[in-house]
DNA sequence: GTATATCAGTACCGTTCGGTACAAATTGAT
DNA sequence: ATCAATTTGTACCGAACGGTACTGATATAC
């Protein structure tokens, strides 16, 4: 082991913390203060940690992902369960997230992209959060695809346009969260999204 | 007429230009620089027409709700239409407005939402954000009952879950266009959701 | 025990933020 | 022509921003 005094906070902790600042206030929103604060920790310790904001908030990003979003989207593949409940059940479940006590309302991405767009985003944070969505775009099209091969949605459904329904209906939930709407109220409007889903399933999905 | 230096611009056009700047910026992302760069004007001058930054938000909100929003809203009531059409009419022309080069991409309210779950709007900017929300809001159910009145919509419907999936689909357009999709693209989920609205419609529409 | 490497905390840096004091310029009223 | 009222542009204010130099504390290595 190296010499030197010890860390006295947990990296991973601290960037939990982090993720959850910017999940509630955003990259602009977030200040130093904001975030040191929340982490437990001085600036300087930041900085030795993470490099600098930008750099903590790819990090912030990168956990969210893969803690938060990917736990989300396996649903979609779980076994021995038809598309429609598969459909259903990820949409609730994401609901759950969006409207849990547990974290900041609404979803990290969408929150990250309102400021992609104003270009009040750098470099490398913009990176992290285009990357974010072409990747669960793809995953989503992916998705559909393999459905489709297994005969579980209609084939003359255009699998491009119906990622981009669920995508609409997830950006909707997401806002709607945020607005602070009730888990009840997103679950009623997830049952009229379904009817539209529904339609795309082979008769008698 | 009163005596002193005439004011060499127009109140109005000044505003719109600071309603697209806080609409692409949002309010925290959106500096006096860059509004009064806009504007046309010095800091003094959007002072003494405006109050400080606050009052120029309300007013670019107010602005956008009666400018921008409004006449899209009418097109639902629009006479000797089928509210299939009506409905379908209202979300294509949203998604011009969302997709339109002239003006930011995304909702001027969708926007500064994001920022008032965030905590970051003072108090009056706020509350024109918390009202607009509702006043839409209530305008949707209103809108709904007065067509379920008129038998254009199904007995059975549940007009706040309605409601709550109208709003969804917004909220999931205008973060679609916020993040670059195209018009075509937003017109596709559209015709996706409307697979759900045609099923509140009685039958033969 | 001493030297060395790393971390924590304070105190500060230059810049930008929202907001304003003040003087020059421009108008109508008298 | 003079005064009073209003707007404009410059130059500035204190506060908060992201970021860092530096001191002191704490650990390992020898």
């Amino acid at each position: 082991m190296v010499a030197g005094r010890q860390r006295d906070f947990e990296i991973e902790e601290a960037l939990e913390k982090a993720m959850l600042v910017f999940w509630k206030k955003g990259y602009l929103g977030a200040s130093l203060t904001d975030l040191t604060t929340s982490m437990g920790i001085n600036k300087p310790s930041m900085y030795a940690a993470f490099g600098n904001k930008e750099a903590l908030f790819v990090a912030a990003a990168a956990y969210y992902g893969e803690k938060v979003a990917a736990p989300l989207f396996a649903l979609l593949r779980e076994e021995n369960k038809s598309l429609q409940y598969r459909l259903k059940n990820y949409l609730r479940s994401t609901a759950e997230l969006l409207c849990d006590v547990k974290t900041p309302r609404g979803c990290f991405i969408t929150v990250a992209s309102n400021e992609l767009a104003a270009h009040s985003l750098p470099d490398k944070a913009q990176n992290v959060i285009v990357d974010a969505t072409n990747c669960s775009e793809e995953a989503f099209e992916q998705f559909f695809a393999e459905e489709m091969n297994k005969d579980y949605i209609d084939k003359n459904t255009n699998l491009k346009d119906l990622t981009l329904f669920m995508l609409t209906v997830l950006h909707g939930q997401a806002a709607m969260a945020r607005n602070g709407k009730s888990l009840e109220q997103l679950y009623q409007a997830i049952d009229f999204s379904m009817l539209s889903f529904n339609e795309i399933l082979p008769i008698g999905h």
